[in-house]
DNA sequence: TCTGGGGTCCTAGGACCC
DNA sequence: TCTGGGGTCCTAGGACCC
């Protein structure tokens, strides 16, 4: 027998946000529907005086004012060129009437939980990619079944993977879509492919037919930047970056970024499917319903700066961690950023000592514009417990004290 | 009235140490 | 006086992802 390839599956849940929603509001299930905003948007119970029928009343576009982007459209409103990361002004330019629901991350939450749940019951290697997406390793469950030619060990996968689909509406009523293939790389840039309720398979000889055509951009790791610069050197395909030469992209994108990028064109992908992982950073930040002036909105700037530290410290604590370095983070009426962090000596989880080194990181950034943002960011983290032990420990008087 | 909030990883220079 | 490396930590910015 050949050498075995594994057998990694990407698993994407269709318009999460939205289709959560939908559950709750079946009503609205075909019209054009966006999630985001504030919680300004909830819609309103109105009891007709007539007949005492209660109905409920939905917040349109046309009616949002603010600063908001959508978070998810459903696919009937993404007919009308509706899109996550779109801003709610513009949208509402597009479609007036589609329906604007807040977004209630708790609910979502929940759901996310119950259908990892569903797929760990029958496949529990899993990794987490955030609240609506993660990568499943099949490789063992599908080679516990015996020896079995590659064809057939993809259609054994392929089977799991109907059966991942079929559980994960079976406990939260929702759908997915799902691929299958020899790498991360490929099931992410496949599970996109036959959206919604999808199952793709990509064996590696499917990579030159089915992966090259693609855009470049469709590569996870290639973003609008990578594109551009791609394009404006002749390359619009996968297929054009993997037959470009090494050295070349090396030349122009930096050893490790072109080396990258050309193994992903070629679909290589050796990553593991990590299922365990560790916060790196927490924060909080916000956007200001105006732009802001240092000076002549301190009393307002002050009170947010203090909700964002003591949201952040709760954070910090819900979560068990305390942080070595501070940050904060500005972005001005330009739309330019500006971050300054500082480590200190003792790890912290207290809201006042962020505060206070927040506040020195502050001080340090020459107010040239009004503010549009301000946040706050905790990193360096290590567990709360072994920070508490090691401070107890340091009191210790040692041998030769 | 363009452009949210939560993350990860990488790069690059300077400090500092061996 | 002139010449090093290597390694780690800190800080700032940027690309990218969900």
């Amino acid at each position: 027998m050949s050498a075995r390839g594994r057998l990694i599956a990407h698993l994407d849940m269709d318009a999460f946000y939205a289709s959560v929603e939908l559950l709750r509001y079946p009503e609205l299930r075909d019209l054009p529907v966006v999630i985001g905003g504030g919680s300004r948007l909830a819609p309103q119970e109105e009891v007709d005086p007539s007949t005492g029928a209660t109905r409920r009343v939905f917040q349109k576009l046309s009616d949002y004012r603010g600063r908001g982007v959508i978070t998810t459209a459903t696919y009937a409103a993404r007919k009308f060129g509706l899109h996550s990361a779109q801003g709610m002004m513009k949208a509402a330019a597009l479609a007036p009437d589609a329906i604007v629901l807040p977004a209630d991350f708790d609910a979502y939450r929940r759901y996310s939980r119950r259908f990892k749940a569903a797929v760990a019951a029958i496949a529990p290697h899993i990794e987490n990619r955030g609240i609506d997406e993660i990568y499943i390793d099949l490789t063992g469950l599908v080679d516990a079944r015996g020896p079995l030619d590659e064809d057939a060990r993809f259609a054994e996968a392929a089977a799991l993977a109907r059966a991942i689909k079929g559980a994960v509406r079976g406990a939260t009523g929702l759908s997915s879509s799902i691929a299958v293939a020899p790498n991360k790389l490929l099931a992410k840039i496949a599970s996109e492919l036959d959206k919604p309720d999808g199952l793709t398979i990509i064996r590696p000889q499917d990579v030159a037919t089915r992966v090259w055509p693609l855009p470049a951009r469709r590569i996870n790791g290639i973003g609008p930047k990578s594109a551009d610069k791609l394009e404006a050197l002749g390359i619009r395909t996968i297929g054009e970056l993997a037959a470009a030469d090494r050295v070349w992209l090396c030349e122009r994108f930096g050893r490790s970024h072109g080396a990258w990028m050309h193994e992903a064109a070629n679909g290589r992908d050796a990553r593991p499917v990590e299922t365990v992982s560790e916060y790196r950073s927490i924060s909080r930040e916000t956007t200001f319903d105006r732009d802001l002036h240092v000076k002549r909105d301190r009393a307002e700037l002050s009170a947010i700066f203090t909700e964002l530290c003591e949201s952040l410290a709760d954070d910090l604590a819900q979560k068990g961690y305390v942080a070595r370095t501070i940050g904060i983070k500005l972005r001005f009426d330009d739309f330019r950023i500006v971050t300054r962090d500082r480590t200190i000596d003792a790890p912290t989880q207290d809201a006042a000592t962020i505060r206070a080194v927040a506040g020195r990181c502050l001080a340090r950034v020459e107010f040239v514009r009004r503010m549009r943002l301000l946040g706050v960011r905790a990193s360096s983290l290590a567990s709360a417990d072994a920070a508490a032990r090691d401070a107890a420990q340091e009191k210790e008087p040692t041998l030769f004290d």
